[in-house]
DNA sequence: ATCAGTGCAAAGGATTTGCATTACA
DNA sequence: TGTAATGCAAATCCTTTGCACTGAT
């Protein structure tokens, strides 16, 4: 089953319409695998598709659990998708802004424990680690 | 020491200057541990201190490590002071929006682990977990 | 046939910035 | 004294929304 599919198979869950709009955005996101925020989708749908409805369908991908907020930066955010992606987590160089992404089985199963913990029932998270990349390090010395 | 003073040293090593709004600002955020915006702030310091001298200021307290960004919420960014307050991780309830607070020592050491790893130096983290707490998947059944 | 979804343009809201003025170091 | 900081208001920028129209179910 391809992301395009589980999402349409969402939308009809919640009884709501798989429309060519949201059938391009879903298609354009799942095509690559990429961190991506709305103007870009925009930009790479040729503007097929309004920003306004990218804005609406966004929130909705994002509840489906297809793809998730990875971090705003200065009020823009920036999303990529879960779908056919083992959950990682992101170290964000804040000079260069690059994202390395890494995975640790071992602080997923701890978050799981703390979730329990306290009754609490998971639907998204994120670990972000702000800092200095290797190579940014050099240049500051 | 304080983490007004911590924030005035900060402010020399710098060259910056320790003005009485940036010290007004520095004593509010540090008498009391809670999270909190740029607008509860200007609120709080009784408009003494301009919007835009706040949002001047953020940035410095951050970069000084004294504060850190818990989350933005529908654009608003949300704060809590870190000075004398051990490094903790949060539950958000995406219904009702209550804040829970936890720490994990695994967790901390984990993520040195995975900076020491790709050679990362790190300045600030954050782990968020949205989800639904006790109380409200309750009330959703 | 209905009612959700779309595009457009206008509104909104948080954050940033230009500029003249003030005041630390 | 010189340079950084402040307040104000205007400007930005991302995001949301009202509305009339369109189209998926």
């Amino acid at each position: 089953m391809t992301g395009v599919e589980r999402f349409r198979l969402f939308l009809r869950e919640k009884g709501l319409k798989f429309t060519p709009e949201r059938r391009k955005i879903a298609e354009e996101i799942f095509s690559f695998h990429d961190h991506f925020d709305a103007e870009t989708l925009y930009r790479r749908l040729k503007r097929e598709v309004s920003l306004a409805t990218i804005y609406r369908t966004l929130p909705l991908l994002r509840e489906s659990g297809l793809i998730r907020e990875v971090l705003r930066c200065q009020g823009r955010g920036v999303f990529e998708s879960v779908w056919g992606h083992p959950h990682h987590d992101h170290l964000i160089c804040i000079r260069c802004g690059k994202i390395i992404e890494f995975e640790d089985e071992r602080i997923e199963k701890l978050q799981e424990e703390v979730c329990r913990k306290f009754g609490f029932q998971p639907v998204e998270h994120r670990l972000g680690i702000k800092g200095y990349c290797k190579e940014c390090q050099k240049k500051l010395k």
